[in-house]
DNA sequence: AATAAACCTATTATAGAACTCGGAATAACG
DNA sequence: CGTTATTCCGAGTTCTATAATAGGTTTATT
């Protein structure tokens, strides 16, 4: 699995916030319950958005959360790596701990670098604007 | 982490076979050696390969392990899917248990699945034959 | 008989994933 | 001012998969 649910509900919610950028803000009662997800453990997500400024949250009544910036300018790619940590195809790629000292020798690094620059370019050439407009459950170009 | 230590070692094996196919039966200890692995750690891993006909095994003495089929017919994919299990890059898109049922409104899956696609055509056009023979250490292509 | 190998089944240790819980700070509204 | 609705914060929990180990059995060669 190269994404899990903190990355997968992440682009989810971008999404939701993209779709009802025009409302003002956002609670997250009101995205778990559209998105079917627990408060809490989205509650966990959201604040790494938060802290890194891709989301605004405000607290209070009347608060919510908001995009900060124009949704065509969230890519996929941002959003993922923000919430999981890395992308990499396999641990040899991540930087530092996971770095392999046999990489010289290895037959196999070149295809997983390759692979690694495909996915990232995939997930960085796509916004969250692109997939809030293209229709539910669709295929992506 | 798409792949793990499982596939990646698995394939490395492969290439070190499909590399010393001219020496007949290569035993488990040498290939350990040679990758840098524990004997018994790769046991495992290729006890799946010869299960499925991708390797032929030998016991006793000058026994040892070889591929049955030429290296160019062998897919980093279809290694890959057989010691990992799935190439998908999230759990909505593994069939059965994994399955999501919001499927029809999720907003992200056309992108999964695009990038689903991707991945599995990019492992399957390369051989084990080719990754022997390209540098190691280089970039492939 | 001795040796060298693959084969087989089970166990363990560690880490990360996926949540859960309880409360504190903050903002609006009557 | 008090109530209510919200985000924010830090731990704690449960579960599962990964990455390995361990010990013994079978099979083939010399």
């Amino acid at each position: 699995m190269l994404v899990s649910t903190k990355g997968r509900y992440a682009l989810r919610v971008m999404v939701d916030l993209a779709e009802h950028q025009a409302d003002g803000r956002i609670p997250l009662k009101e995205i778990a319950a559209r998105q079917g997800v627990s408060e809490k453990y989205l509650e966990n997500i959201l604040s790494v958005l938060v802290r890194n400024d891709m989301l605004s949250g405000m607290r209070g009544k009347g608060g919510g959360y908001r995009l900060t910036r124009p949704a065509e300018t969230y890519s996929v790619g941002d959003i993922l790596r923000l919430t999981e940590g890395s992308l990499a195809p396999v641990s040899c790629l991540e930087g530092g701990k996971g770095g392999c000292e046999r990489a010289a020798e290895c037959t196999t690094i070149g295809m997983w670098q390759s692979l690694d620059r495909m996915i990232g370019e995939y997930v960085d050439g796509i916004s969250i604007a692109d997939l809030a407009k293209s229709p539910h459950g669709a295929a992506c170009l």
